[in-house]
DNA sequence: CATCAATATGACTGCGTAGACATGACTGCG
DNA sequence: CGCAGTCATGTCTACGCAGTCATATTGATG
């Protein structure tokens, strides 16, 4: 039995010889068709593919990779989570992969695996990448892999030395702070922090917002509160923040633990918004339909995936042009139905259902989206 | 200028013969290293690793690809969607890939795409893949490619011809069984059913379900109302169930849309679960803390990945032994405050918060989990 | 001490494709 | 009509690894 009975049954698969055997054309002819090489006639492109057609010819793409030296392949590295945000931003990568042509490769990190992010990335160059990924990146220190291909990072300053690293993301800095200022604008005082774990940038560069817009408005900086992005943290925190009469409004790093949050405050008899407003952070599909309605921002997660692989392909493909900055998708604040006035000093005409803000940064509408629960 | 100046910086990356020659052994040897063949002694297995340390070597899978015909890696096919139950099943399949040694390769399958699973399949035999697994399949009639790796498919007959066909998953009719069974054991007529996308599988495995748990109680089968598993499809559908008065119990084909639903039925004044129950179906993480806390069944993902995965890397590596079938998963109900006996007759001694009932397989506990919201 | 099996290593080669270059057919133009 | 330029195709080969088989070294055994 020689090496051919490799695949299954042996009946292996056929090769770009064979097809060219068949067309009565060289292999080169063949690999001139499927590659869409200039100066291939009419009638023998049609003859190579009738005889691949017959064949069920199929290119093998090792051999691909072999001797061109490129995989056509990019890998993303995410968090081991079902996560909506690393979830969205992962079909978005998916997407907007197969748009531009290149097959992915996916390799988890679980948060806390010692290994971690430099594990995920050897993984995938070994694997054979043209470029990677980081979905969503954490603080793990310095990265010491030696990485020859370009590596985009979404929404992280650049954490480790590569020849090309390059960033994206929605302004995550931005849109806490308009969440932030949503809550200002309605008259609270200053507005608490329930805070996605700091090893996280993105959890980061929500804290910052936040920071900013309580410091453009001179209010002070009430002590932040940390959870997991799980609702299950957000009960716990909400729990704590319940006790505390002050709390008047509270701005969540993300939906998850806004809604884990609203149900603390109903359980411990504060009512949202009349008590205490919240907002979230994401826009997850179930927003609208939570009780009460949640205000958030949205994340333009398919846009940011979008652009991002523009960019990184880009650089794959032309690594002497200058990577054209990505275009800032828009930054959206949801009103809904958590968010009001606080509760002692009524402001007439209450400011509720509005998108007021504007600020250095285009703002899409605050739009109903589906059947747009009442409010209640 | 010769070929070797692909990789990027002309500094191409180091061959196994490169670390031959640094350790003073032959390339061969220094694939026995790495692929931890017998017969090499200790000495110079340390000798290799030392001078590929120093070198940064790596290996070439496409040229190990090539040589050796397999790819080790298997291909995804999931919808392109952030859903819950499709994003945790992935996530479970990556883990489970990766600690068989298998790398990943995805591509969504965008529904109502014409090409469908068919393209997706196509895409990844031509990148090469030892084995393929359908994350969620939805029918789209025969699939006429020919596949010649082995196919594990999760929760859906075998819906094509490949050699090797295997279905995994949890059995979920029995879980909408027992989801439905509970709300009729709580001394519920009827119960409607708000049934996912009937081109999903698991979507006709729900409602089958659904009907069995009605069949063995004799219960009439009221209209089936079928939603896209999006909360907002919940809601709509909602309206249309306030307003039949009869409606006093539901089983939803997933979370979002019970919540979605309840959130409807609140807008039109009936209550959940005074005048209406509702079971959901995954027990997403937010399920505990929404308004009120959702009873619902939790899909066993990360076991019926592990399981699947297991069953096909046994079929990929020993293509003789008959694969021996996955253990079914256990069966858990989580009773929260979202479902209680019907308005009109009341029961004494309420059915809430058990987990009674018993069926042909083993339950799990119905597991309070994290921080318990108190029920009102 | 010769013989054989187990162990350890190397030489050679093919996997299927695309790159480099050669070659032949044809075109247009001075 | 001859020569340059374009087009269309072919030949040869490297890509980097693992499979096959040959060979050398050991130790045990009768």
């Amino acid at each position: 039995m020689t090496r051919q009975t490799r695949r299954s049954e042996g009946s292996s698969m056929p090769r770009s010889v064979d097809v060219a055997r068949l067309a009565g054309v060289s292999q080169k002819t063949v690999s001139r068709v499927f590659n869409d090489e200039p100066y291939v006639s009419a009638d023998v492109r049609r003859r190579v593919l009738d005889a691949a057609e017959q064949l069920g010819y199929r290119r093998n793409n090792a051999a691909r990779a072999l001797a061109s030296g490129r995989t056509r392949s990019i890998g993303v590295v995410t968090l081991g989570t079902a996560l909506y945000g690393p979830a969205s931003l992962l079909m978005g990568i998916e997407r907007a992969a197969r748009d531009t042509g290149y097959a992915l490769r996916v390799v988890n990190t679980m948060e806390g695996d010692p290994a971690g992010i430099a594990g995920a990335v050897e993984s995938l160059l070994e694997q054979g990448v043209d470029g990677i990924v980081i979905s969503e990146p954490i603080d793990e220190g310095e990265i010491s892999v030696p990485v020859d291909v370009p590596v985009l990072s979404c929404g992280a300053p650049p954490a480790f030395s590569a020849p090309r690293v390059m960033t994206t993301g929605a302004d995550s800095i931005l849109l806490a702070r308009v969440a932030t200022e949503h809550l200002l604008d309605l008259g609270h005082a200053t507005v608490h922090h329930l805070a996605g774990p700091q090893r996280w940038y993105s959890a980061r560069d929500r804290l910052e917002g936040w920071r900013a817009a309580l410091a453009a408005h001179a209010g002070d900086e009430p002590p932040v509160v940390e959870g997991d992005w799980s609702a299950a943290s957000g009960y716990a925190a909400g729990r704590e923040l319940a006790v505390d009469g002050s709390v008047t409004a509270v701005f969540a790093a993300n939906d998850d633990m806004a809604i884990g949050l609203i149900r603390a405050l109903a359980d411990a008899g504060r009512r949202v918004p009349d008590d205490v407003s919240v907002v979230g952070f994401d826009d997850v599909p179930v927003a609208p339909y939570v009780t009460p309605p949640l205000t958030t921002v949205r994340q333009p997660f398919d846009a940011v995936a979008r652009e991002g692989l523009k960019l990184l392909v880009q650089v794959i493909e032309q690594p002497h042009l200058d990577p054209s900055p990505a275009s800032a998708p828009p930054v959206e604040l949801v009103v809904r139905a958590s968010t009001a006035p606080p509760p002692s000093r009524t402001i007439p005409g209450r400011g509720r259902r509005t998108t007021s803000r504007s600020d250095r940064d285009t703002h899409g509408p605050a739009t109903p989206d589906g059947p747009r629960p009442t409010d209640h």
